[in-house]
DNA sequence: ATAGAAATTAGAATTATTCTTGCTAGATCG
DNA sequence: CGATCTAGCAAGAATAATTCTAATTTCTAT
């Protein structure tokens, strides 16, 4: 046995560490953090607040905001927008696409196909520099 | 001479017509949409309300935005977001997507180098419809 | 432990957008 | 033409996501 996260079956939570990408890590950070990695469904800012009080009863919508706000700007997670509706956050750093699906309402995320890089297919003036690119579809997904 | 919109050297305005898409005209949405005919940087409600006094003084913020709903809804005109920012408007009907340069604060239109179709090089299920796609970049243009 | 800094909370404020209501103007009908 | 009908317009109120403020709490470092 080479890892183990307890002496018993179940798994233990992670413990909190100290900082996350230097961002200072407190209770409701982390829990919020946790939350968005377990559930990677993009859920709203509100969607966070109504989740999370299982175990922080007493957090506030401001400080899910402050939370969030603050894991967006160290680059620990991402905020997607869609339109004009609320916010949505994501956990998932690799480069990647939102499909949002009219059948399910559920948000997924997409990737390119291998190889391809999404610079070298637009026209763009040589010498641009590309800071950040956002993809955001709308659709069906098959019914399966 | 084959065409010409008048018998002086002037171009004349053109004529309103009665309907565009579908679409019945009004003065108010005849101004609005020529003026993003006219203008074509993206504008925000609130730009083409203060714009647009010039031509119809007693026109309401409520009606810009009436206006530009309706053109929107009959596929006239784009809506076209940024994070949270103000939604901006775009008259190119043609696929395409933003760039959004941070040096000038300008927004161009950004299309992709021929033969590309977007939906070949991204990784979605076999089967999936796709109805709308959305792309936004941001960064620096060259300085040309 | 103490002092300073940073984070959290509750609620107020902000702001882009939408809604409500009464009015206007053009279309339709006789 | 004159009456009626209807869609659109104007003004301001309402909405809702987000941000801000001020007071308190928690954390960090001495
Ligand atoms: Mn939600
Ligand atoms: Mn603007
Ligand atoms: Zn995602
Ligand atoms: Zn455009």
């Amino acid at each position: 046995m080479v890892t183990r996260s307890s002496d018993h079956g179940l798994d233990a939570s992670p413990e909190m560490p100290a900082e996350i990408s230097g961002l200072r890590m407190t209770r409701q950070r982390w829990e919020v953090y946790r939350l968005l990695m377990d559930q990677r469904d993009h859920p709203t800012a509100n969607d966070v607040f109504m989740r999370i009080k299982d175990r922080l009863p007493n957090i506030s919508l401001a400080t899910v905001y402050n939370c969030l706000e603050a894991l967006v700007q160290h680059g620990v997670i991402r905020q997607v927008n869609f339109d004009r509706e609320s916010s949505r956050f994501c956990p998932n750093l690799a480069e990647h696409g939102h499909f949002h699906d009219k059948l399910s309402g559920a948000i997924h995320d997409v990737v390119f196909k291998p190889g391809v890089n999404l610079a070298d297919i637009l026209d763009l003036p040589p010498g641009t520099l590309i800071t950040d690119i956002e993809i955001t579809l709308r659709g069906e997904l098959p019914v399966s």
